[in-house]
RNA sequence: GGCGCUAUCGUCUAGGGGUUAGGACGUGAGAUUCUCAAUCUUAAAACCCGGGUUCGAUUCCCGGUAGCGCUACCA
């Protein structure tokens, strides 16, 4: 790496920018994909859809739709032991969640034929060899140096490993014999050696990259199963779908070196690379879900109110910073916006915690896209969180009640306890010392109480006069407005907290609120 | 072990050779209010360490340290 690679008048922060002329880069950029870029999110269907993929699969929804490309989907699902259908289903119910399409569709497992060739292909060319060397049977032999009786010994003096020893260099007679004989074997790529060959190319994201070839192992295409390996798979089927932009984790940055020689053996243009920095939890470490739970899966989000455009919006703060100081953007407004020059190099923390699973800026977000929803619109969504708890909650009703609690619930969820007491027939139980406020005792709140049971039976239910009505009751009680409306408040809410207290009883009715404040007089008959 | 990437308030980030290092979330205080919430004001809070270059580095370069990634016939 530290040659002079990069040239002098590049500066090191340099960025990819679409359409434009970049120096040194591996590629000519002359294909048409400068105009309409290709991208693609390719998820392996090995689990629900995590967070981290989320955000890939947005940042590249974003490129695809701020240039008017086409973006996309591929299940990279050539681990046939870890695939299964329930992953695929949990990936697309994600997807859908999301509410970002894409345009085309592909199956990698349904294209291995062409994988297959593929690797015949370079085996042809002489670029790839059979190694006969068994697989690997432990998990924990990740040395690789074969035949190392101490992995680490061997490791320190030989630093990494490169290849099987014998089958890079073993003759072509021997390696067809041997194939023909049954014989299993791994098809790896032979990686150009001693040639003081630099691997290099321009990131989007990460500038300038290149690596010595030499130090590059010889990785496989093929497993002794006859299956494509992830790396073969994926290059091929990115030239092969004309991929002009691959967006993709940070964690492929160096496997990246592999690929641009892939495309090599393929005889294929390699398409420009933009690596996002990795999504962690706060101990630092890489979110999983055996280690940080269902904070990682995105239907967790889904299910615990949040708004898909407030998750989304979240998503893209992460990495990314559209350099304005906004923060609260809608789609639209973002993908305007997007920018790979806006995309940051360092991970980013979704800082959740054990008591708190969701990042506070996400649940903040939330509240800000809740708040800017039409009513109508926050309605329906709320709709099915009532039903989930059980509540009769018609569209009608739950129209009325959602203005009351928009400002008060950050999570769709909360809407259930926020606004309970609208849905119950019966209250649940409070103590009738809610009941008494600050500076007062049992009988006061008895004479509030009786004197509002008089309003209400007597006042048109409107805002405006329960207002007008309750205020001139509390004067002629000789209280101020907090005293008049807090017992009022907790014979009807069954609780201190809760919504403006006309707008609150017009929702009820008046049949509702004569009954629960009747109810209130008689608890409160055991204190007097 | 090897190779690579990264490093600004607790977190997400802006910035960049000379700044009171900006914003946001969260936190504290206050205002407003029929409670809560929302809203407004306000406070505390950061340039990893060491060298170099320079009149001057948080910014550029080198080294260190730390974190992360890759080092699989996983993806």
């Amino acid at each position: 790496m530290g040659r002079a690679e990069r040239s002098p008048a590049q500066s090191p922060r340099s960025r990819y920018a679409p359409g434009a002329r970049i120096e040194g880069r591996t590629m000519p950029d002359s294909t048409p994909s400068a105009l309409s870029p290709r991208v693609r999110f390719a998820p392996s269907p090995t689990g629900f859809l995590h967070v981290g993929s989320a955000r890939t699969f947005i940042f590249n929804w974003l490129f695809a739709r701020h240039h008017h490309g086409t973006m996309v989907l591929r299940l990279d699902d050539t681990d046939v032991e870890r695939n299964t259908e329930a992953s695929v289903r949990s990936i697309f119910e994600g997807l859908r969640w999301l509410g970002l399409d894409w345009d085309e569709e592909y199956k990698q497992s349904e294209r291995l034929d062409l994988h297959r060739q593929a690797a015949e292909a370079i085996f042809a060319r002489g670029l790839a060899y059979r190694d006969f060397t068994p697989a690997h049977a432990g998990e924990d032999t990740q040395s690789g140096t074969q035949g190392a009786t101490s992995r680490e010994g061997a490791a320190s003096r030989e630093g990494a490993w490169l290849c099987n020893p014998g089958m890079r260099e073993m003759s072509r007679e021997e390696s067809d014999r041997r194939a023909a004989a049954g014989e299993p074997f791994a098809l790896r790529y032979r990686v150009p050696r001693g040639q003081g060959r630099i691997l290099s190319f321009q990131d989007g994201v990460y500038g300038p990259q290149s690596k010595v070839a030499d130090e590059v192992e010889d990785f496989a295409l093929l497993r002794s199963d006859g299956m494509p390996t992830y790396h073969l798979a994926s290059c091929f089927d990115d030239a092969d779908l004309r991929i002009t932009h691959i967006i993709r984790g940070q964690d492929h940055l160096t496997n990246t070196f592999k690929h641009l020689l892939i495309f090599e053996g393929l005889d294929a243009a390699a398409p420009q690379f933009a690596h996002l920095p990795l999504l962690v939890a706060p101990d630092g470490a890489k979110l999983s879900k055996r280690k940080h739970g269902p904070v990682v899966s995105v239907t967790t989000y889904r299910d615990a109110g949040f708004l898909p455009q407030a998750f989304i919006n979240f998503l893209c703060l992460l990495g990314w910073s559209p350099k304005n100081d906004r923060e609260f953007m809608s789609i639209e407004e973002i993908r305007d916006l997007f920018s790979l020059d806006g995309v940051n190099r360092a991970n980013a923390v979704v800082n959740f915690k054990e008591d708190d699973p969701f990042d506070s800026k996400a649940v903040w977000l939330n509240a800000e896209h809740l708040r800017a929803l039409p009513v109508e619109e926050l309605a329906r969504c709320i709709e099915p969180f009532l039903k989930q708890a059980g509540f009769q909650a018609a569209p009608e009703k739950v129209a009325a009640v959602t203005p009351l609690i928009r400002e008060r619930i950050k999570l769709l969820s909360e809407a259930v306890s926020a606004a309970d007491f609208f849905f119950v027939a019966e209250l649940t139980p409070y103590d009738p010392a809610e009941l008494i406020p600050q500076k007062g005792d049992a009988a006061l709140a008895r004479r509030v109480l009786e004197k509002a049971q008089e309003v209400l039976a007597a006042t048109p239910f409107d805002h405006d006069s329960l207002d007008k009505g309750l205020r001139e009751a509390a004067a002629a009680l000789g209280l101020k407005a907090g005293p008049m409306f807090q017992p009022i408040r907790v014979a009807v809410c069954g609780r201190k907290n809760a919504p403006p207290l006309f707008e609150t009883l017009v929702v009820l009715g008046r049949e509702t609120c004569l009954e629960r404040i009747g109810r209130a007089v008689e608890k409160l008959g055991d204190r007097l």
